[in-house]
DNA sequence: GTCTATAATTTGATAGAC
DNA sequence: GTCTATCAAATTATAGAC
């Protein structure tokens, strides 16, 4: 059925470790090449043979590390959304950002890391729409173990935000989700469209890419756009 | 891997035909329970055996009407790229409905559609991704069969309206394709994104719905604020 | 820890009766 | 056209040597 190409960086030594190319931590190398493989076809596409190839190493040693398929995968998932959502929550939730800044970071933030890693939205938002164990996966990454206080304190902090600014007159009534999606939207769903932009409109590479960076520039202003009244 | 439950509807009859609920074309029948499956599961994730099921039918007689779960997966894929396209295509492209009024109705229309279909943009967008011939496979559809004259000419008019707009100084200056992206953005992230949110904000059906009814109303004045100089 | 070989299961596809 | 029975290949997982 012809699924795209595993984005090469073959042996390419990520992390640190004091030899020079070869073994380096074995575990690491398995969970490094499993996020590439994971990304690129998602969880029922990946192939534990895929996934050794691209580690190096034989189908046996996944097994020794990881148990399972599925357990190779939950791995990867808690990796992917610790990189993603952290600094963001870090940003939005600290209430010494004001708004401007704060929609100006996030964007930023969001166009730089999604251009390194561009499968990573689409990877997990279907990951979360295809298997719902993804989503206590999710709640429990945030949290520790306890139902999450850290989202409600974001959202707080978002509002009274918002509210401070409508009461200046600066922006229309909203809610902190509405507002949180639209600065997602915006970010996020580009990445996740590409192949069907870069088909609609006949993009090559570096017409995307200066989408990206169009983009990177004028989000802002057009998100704030947006949330004037 | 405990995937999720197709969406039931289970011997509906969604189309026009005589017969009381039996029989009905089997082919359509197949090509129904296939659309259902493939949405909740994806392509790599959908089972010829679970699609037999969910149409009441052997799985014997998928092979004897599409021949091959590839052939299946394509006659979903321009199924779903039908419903969804040609009417955005002829809000669009059509020179007779000005900017305000293509925005509300492009708003009205996506969200209405996505209400009834809220697995289609994943789909697709995952498919496109996954697969790069379906990227050939939807410029076909777009034309018939040569190179597409479609959306340029979509993209000729909106530019066309977005320039008078912006002589009259009542938007900044911006591409058609930025324009189409801001719109896609808003109305599909949050089909995408659904179970993401649900989770992160704790969200039941009843709070989606009223989101989506809050989203239907004002985002095409969220969308023209975004515009503006 | 890592390998080779192989078991066990799943899954797409076909043969052939009716 | 539709079914039952079955095949062949793919795929996850394990046994056991080194």
């Amino acid at each position: 059925m012809a699924a795209v190409r595993v984005a090469g960086k073959a042996a390419g030594k990520a992390s640190a470790q004091p030899e020079p190319d070869r073994p380096a931590d074995t575990e690491q190398r398995i969970l490094d090449a499993a996020h590439r493989v994971f990304m690129a076809r998602g969880t029922a596409g990946a192939r534990m043979q895929d996934i050794a190839r691209e580690a190096g190493v034989n189908q046996a040693l996944l097994h020794y590390y990881f148990r399972s398929k599925e357990r190779l995968a939950e791995a990867v998932f808690r990796r992917a959304t610790s990189d993603l959502l952290p600094p963001l929550i870090a940003i939005l939730g600290d209430p010494r950002i004001g708004l401007r800044d704060k929609v100006t970071r996030v964007v930023h933030h969001e166009i730089d890391q999604l251009s390194r890693t561009p499968y990573l939205p689409g990877y997990l938002l279907g990951e979360l729409s295809q298997y719902p164990q993804r989503g206590e996966q999710l709640i429990a990454l945030l949290t520790g173990i306890r139902p999450s206080t850290v989202v409600p304190g974001v959202l707080e902090t978002v509002e009274r935000q918002l509210r401070a600014a409508q009461r200046k007159g600066e922006i229309r009534a909203t809610t902190p989700q509405d507002f949180l999606i639209t600065v997602m939207s915006m970010c996020i769903f580009p990445f996740i469209a590409r192949p069907m932009l870069e088909t609609l409109f006949q993009w090559n590479d570096e017409q995307w890419t200066s989408l990206l960076a169009r983009r990177r520039r004028e989000l802002p202003e057009i998100i704030l756009g947006a949330l004037r009244r």
